[in-house]
DNA sequence: GACAATGTTACAGT
DNA sequence: CACTGTAACATTGT
């Protein structure tokens, strides 16, 4: 998944095929995947979909709620009668339903099924009373994010301005800090870096109020582009019908190192910041 | 076999 | 206490 685009997609995925679907049976295959008070999904009809950051909440009619993070490699598979004929799912998802990646399986009336499946197992799935959902820590800590899809304020181009000058390190990690700012990922971040031509070793309070409003617009815009084409499915991404999107295909740096950069012709460089692939180009980002 | 992969999160150290 | 960096979680693919 697994930014703000992936899940957003996902999301209206769902929110599309599985609201007013009763939940008539959990099937849990790993244990460990799913916490909390299980006992309450049964016989629940789903009233809507939430997203806040990365984390997804299915509410329920009994005020209690599947709150989730599908970490790196999480799909939510829908299959049911609804499903627009001619939908062909990605083979991401693996031919067979449920296969060895499926965790948690969501009966649902009318025959319908919801899979949840995830390679690495990292994800998890907490069923809690809708008035907790806030009382866990990763959604408790959330930054505010430029795309809210559920009700919050979007993150203003002041308060940008202000969680930069109040961090002494590098920007990169910053944007991706979710208690900063909530929904940006490693391939975003490092995209919208290049698309305002700035450094990702910068630090981020000594970032002159240009270059941060140009940050700030070119996160819009690698988001409102990733949010057009149904995400980035450069590893296990789906969408829920199991389709994958097409982001990979419009990267501007992520995962290039080597490769001209189209804007100056130097080389696309790979370095490792807070542990994670950074990739930038030395001859246009300042 | 070594290494890296869209993300948190716990822990050690400063 | 606040902040930073690293390892860990588990699996697959190169």
């Amino acid at each position: 998944m697994p930014e703000l685009p992936e899940v957003e997609t996902i999301r209206l995925g769902l929110q599309k095929y599985l609201v007013g679907h009763t939940i008539e049976e959990i099937e849990i295959l790993l244990p460990k995947m799913v916490v909390g008070e299980v006992q309450r999904v049964t016989g629940t009809k789903v009233k809507r979909i939430q997203r806040y950051g990365k984390g997804l909440v299915i509410e329920l009619d009994n005020n209690y709620s599947i709150a989730i993070h599908i970490k790196m490699t999480g799909q939510f598979i829908y299959k049911g009668t609804r499903v627009p004929k001619g939908t062909k799912v990605s083979e991401k998802v693996g031919r067979e339903l449920p296969n060895s990646a499926t965790h948690v399986i969501f009966h649902l009336d009318k025959g319908a099924i919801l899979y949840y499946n995830d390679i690495r197992q990292f994800g998890w799935i907490k069923i809690v009373k809708t008035a907790d959902v806030f009382g866990l820590p990763f959604f408790k800590e959330l930054g505010p994010e430029l795309f809210p899809s559920s009700g919050q304020e979007p993150l203003t181009q002041e308060q940008f301005q202000g969680i930069l000058k109040a961090s002494k390190g590098p920007i990169k990690p910053l944007l991706m800090d979710q208690k900063k700012i909530g929904g940006i990922g490693n391939i975003y971040a490092n995209d919208a870096l290049y698309v305002a031509k700035i450094d990702p070793k910068r630090k981020a309070h000594l970032l002159s109020e240009q270059e941060s409003e140009a940050l700030f617009e070119a996160l819009k815009q690698v988001l409102t582009k990733g949010l057009e084409v149904g995400g980035a499915s450069e590893w296990q991404y789906v969408n829920a019908l199991g389709v994958a999107g097409n982001y990979q295909n419009f990267f501007q740096v992520y995962g290039k190192q080597g490769k001209k950069c189209p804007r100056c012709g130097e080389a696309i460089k790979k370095i490792v910041m807070a542990g994670r692939g950074t990739f930038y180009c030395p001859g246009c980002q300042k």
